[in-house]
DNA sequence: GTCAAGGCTGACCATCTGGTCAGTTAGCGG
DNA sequence: CCGCTAACTGACCAGATGGTCAGCCTTGAC
């Protein structure tokens, strides 16, 4: 996001009102589920009328794309940035993918939910394979440092694995030390030696927030409250 | 179910309507989703008028949760004589109930999209830990059967799996062979020896079916409309 | 200070959905 | 054949939801 900025008040007033919107969206979405949301309610969250809601969208499914688009670009350019200088260990770089992934969803929980629940548009699992996806499992496989017969369900089990693990330490149903064993465990499920795989989750992970400019604040780790609602 | 066999024509036709509504229900949400279903959407499937749901049904919640219990009903209690003859290898009851469940949701798309979509109520993961959930796993831990550090993590890492798998199965993603693969990893990620786990997952799973009584036809194997819809 | 442009507002409308109920129909006992 | 009970039916109602729009307010140019 951040398209070229904002010239004037009034464009920020209106990137203002788009962004409340959006944030909104994410909030609700992550609480509710995407399909229990209604237009009414992001406007109420964000604080704005129901009819400034359609100068910026065009209807629920695109604010709801356009949330996770946003999400989805600016996760895969942190990713990005903290795998580019560990490029030549596939290990390292999905450790890190994995591991990032885990804990920015975790640790913002508004954040964790809305990926949960926003839909078939965007996967925990899918994002925590890193930012080549499984190109870089298969990249792993190729130089011989992961061994595995059928890249398609080794990113099916990373995937899902995460998934799961997301959702309950999310429900504070695992410990912290969940995530990095999970890791750990991944790993070894690639064929990656034991110490190694040990060694490579427990290195230091850069601290959260925007990794290059830190100009951006952390924003704060909003708790989530109860889920469901409706009949 | 199967509560006391009706006695008369009047109670063999409520049951008929009360049964035409539950599958209906489970149809309809298998291909939408439990919160973009509505009652009348069950009714029309169910070809019944309206006012009929509410003789069988208090409401939406109701007749989710109706279908839910007898779907897990019917599921536990054939993993249970399925691997009730196997309770002395736990790797051998964990395989056949991680194969039973892929089987039974994949060759009936119907089932394997309702469990999928139902909501928090219902996960084929924890259907696929077995009759006897988690602590099947447990023991087999403390038999030194399995050798992991974390049973929560180790049922974390299978439900997940197991539900992303049947996804994409069902999605048509991945080969009918991903299912014995993945039990078989699973297996080996538990510490079962390579060996074993592939011998364990190559054996026979007894024919679909109520294992018991055959009288029960199996039902056509329905494909699946695409998903989605509303907005 | 004045004015035009564009964003913001909330009342308003059409539609949909959950839920009700008076009336109809099927089945059973006599 | 008759009448009673219980299930079934579908028109109907109230509330919620998506989407519109005429008017108001903020901003920036002059």
């Amino acid at each position: 996001m951040v398209t070229s900025e904002p010239r004037n008040r009034a464009d920020r007033r209106r990137l203002r009102t788009r962004a409340a919107l959006l944030t909104a969206a994410r909030q609700v979405i992550g609480s509710q589920g995407v399909d229990a949301t209604t237009i009414q309610d992001i406007t109420d969250a964000a604080d704005v009328a129901k009819g400034s809601f359609y100068n910026h969208f065009s209807g629920a499914d695109a604010i709801v794309r356009a949330a996770v688009e946003e999400t989805l670009a600016e996760l895969g350019e942190t990713l990005e940035v903290l795998t580019e200088p560990l490029r030549d260990d596939p290990a390292r770089v999905l450790a890190v993918s994995l591991r990032h992934t885990l804990r920015a969803c975790v640790q913002d929980p508004t954040l964790g939910w809305f990926i949960l629940r926003a839909g078939d548009l965007i996967e925990v699992g899918d994002i925590a394979l890193g930012a080549y996806g499984r190109s870089d499992i298969r990249r792993g496989l190729e130089s011989g440092r992961f061994h595995f017969d059928d890249v398609e369900l080794a990113c099916t089990m990373i995937a899902g694995s995460v998934e799961a693990l997301v959702r309950r330490r999310l429900k504070g149903e695992l410990p912290p030390e969940a995530e990095e064993a999970l890791a750990a465990h991944l790993l070894r499920l690639l064929g990656v030696p034991d110490g190694d795989a040990q060694a490579i989750t427990e290195e230091e992970l850069p601290p959260l927030g925007d990794p290059r400019r830190t100009e951006h604040e952390p924003g704060p780790a909003q708790t989530n409250p109860d889920p469901r609602r409706r009949s």
